[in-house]
DNA sequence: GTTAGCACTCGCCACGCCTAAGTGCTAACC
DNA sequence: GGTTAGCACTTAGGCGTGGCGAGTGCTAAC
């Protein structure tokens, strides 16, 4: 019994299940793939990748179809990336780059990994972490309010609205505006928690109060969007395959409504040498999400906001690792500088 | 044949469907509501019933299930708004004070509200037509790229990125501002276009080219917001209830991806004088809500933004619409003046 | 206008049957 | 030893049958 062959046929039986959503069974199997032997012989090593956990039978004189095993297998040792169509790469680069906005650019870029993958797709928000403080601004809403605008140098809003702990004068308001300008500018936000500092420490002591409001709301600022936020699209997907997910369509997205749930997987995903990281069906710690698959990458600057894709454990992984892939390269080129 | 009783009959069969999610038949009926006659003048009853259709039945011997136009007059003329439960009360209360962003605020509500009905909960931003302008801030990202970001005194905050023809200086910038801010600061959003007309008016010829882009970049900004964007939650609830959508929960899905066709139909609902309006199944021209319905009404100053919720025609509509209204209420309450 | 009674219509379910697909095993073969 | 042919065995799923059960419409009496 040959170990490469034993490969060969887990190939076969992934992609014909992939293909056909049916178990396959050894007779269809030589028909479909020339393998050079008889059925005989593929119920042998069918018999011994059982054995070893690859694959199962749902019933006794069913076929085969790939275990989580069997497909982390596949896509760790057997599958090549399948490269795009040139009509897709088209369409990558078409729709990518007539956008200006950030909130523009993910927007177009979950719709588009959507429907290139016939998946949900999901796009977390860029961190700030690298991201340099452009402009600071204070607006008074109320005697207390304080509406805080930061925008970075990546074109990035972000605003909250600060509880200032006492009444505030436009001009007192003004003031501090400046202060905090002067010192801010051009600090990188991963830094902003020691120039805050710094800024507080250099305030008359009548304007420690209302400074330390103040900055406490930006860092929240800066921090909180950081790995906070996602874009989906493509949950119409998940019922067109509904066979895919028996009765289960509900937890799923349950999870997926849940961003922190995606969230935490998307982060949790170590990133991969090859450049795409695949998490299969049970490797993921959600129970909702136990017969679901996420094909997930970084993109940006450092690759620490992650793009991905998610659906049934029976998925097209070559095409859609490869979409990924690309879908990320291209953002990363347009968010680039 | 007494009218009062046939709509009796028709309330009895639209509470037992929506209870049961089972077609209803006479003797059931009888059984369950103390009607004070028999099965058979029932059956009398839903005959004519059914000759008006209202009422039909799925097979010659199944019970009745309510028409989209027995849904209508049920709601028209029989129904009576159900007073939310203290517990609710309280849950809303509790859930919409402790809010402090627009953004918080609007994703705080869908969620309370889909989980309050247990349905697909919709809120659409506010307009600004009625705001006014706080700040205006430019910030150039590039030679020709200017970040244009506009605050309005409720707190929102809209950003662009403006392609500004020609190349600019952060001196010539700043005073763009100046000018700006000067003629525009309390503007109302929707005089905005007139008011940048005169700003454009008043700067030197040599400012004109720059002034007239960021104008445009700043009108559009205005009035893009509008009705564009929307919040949803609860997705996860349609599939819950998938008895009710057959098999056609995908196209719902796509409705609501598809925000365009939730934001036309959410605008295209006319205020009902009784503060909710209804639009029930096939009375929505889309083909993929032709199961569904949806009852929203509008919040805010002046009730131009709607919020509502989208589930199957066969839903308890009496309580979702009093959800509903009270959700509008404490919402258009926490955003007032 | 209401009621009782009755014949009739279907959807649904359980039962049993059969077929097709697929397996595992054994014995022969190279 | 690995490969193959052949065969007995298992079982899901499709299909027709028949028996409820629920519900109707109609008629005749009240």
């Amino acid at each position: 019994m040959s170990e490469p062959r034993k490969l060969e046929v887990l190939r076969a039986i992934v992609e014909d299940y992939v293909h056909s959503r049916e178990p396959v069974g050894s007779k269809a199997l030589v028909e479909r793939h020339h393998l050079g032997v008889s059925s005989a012989t593929i119920r042998n090593d069918m018999a011994a990748l059982e054995d070893e956990g690859l694959i199962t039978a749902p019933h006794t004189s069913a076929g085969r179809i790939p275990t989580d095993k069997g497909y982390r297998l596949f896509v760790d040792q057997i599958s090549a990336v399948k490269p795009l169509s040139p009509a897709e790469r088209r369409a990558i680069q078409a729709l990518l780059e007539g956008s200006d906005d950030l909130d523009d650019v993910l927007d177009r870029t979950v719709r588009l990994l959507s429907q290139l993958t016939n998946q949900v797709a999901v796009v977390q928000y860029p961190h700030l972490s690298r991201a340099k403080v452009r402009h600071i601004e204070f607006v008074l809403l109320a005697p207390r309010k304080v509406l805080a605008v930061l925008i970075a140098d990546t074109g990035k809003v972000e605003q909250r609205v600060i509880d200032a702990g006492q009444e505030l004068s436009d001009e007192v308001l003004s003031e501090l505006r400046t202060r905090f300008l002067g010192s801010l500018s051009g600090t990188p936000l991963n830094l902003l928690p020691q120039t805050l500092q710094s800024v507080i420490a250099g305030c008359p002591p009548a304007r420690r109060g209302p400074a330390q409001a103040l900055a406490r709301g930006l860092e929240a600022l800066a921090t909180s969007s950081r790995e906070e936020r996602m874009v989906m699209a493509g949950t119409a997907n998940l019922a067109r395959s509904n066979v895919d997910f028996p009765l289960s369509i509900g937890p799923v997205l349950e999870a997926l409504e849940e961003q922190v749930v995606m969230l935490r997987l998307l982060s949790d995903m170590a990133e991969d040498p090859r450049g795409v990281t695949v998490s299969i069906g049970r490797e993921n710690p959600y129970d909702g999400l136990a017969e679901a698959s996420v094909v997930a990458t970084g993109y940006g600057p450092d690759a620490t906001a992650k793009v991905g894709v998610l659906g049934p454990t029976r998925m097209d992984y070559p095409t859609t690792m490869a979409a990924v892939r690309a879908v990320a390269r291209y953002l990363s080129r347009i968010l680039g500088p």
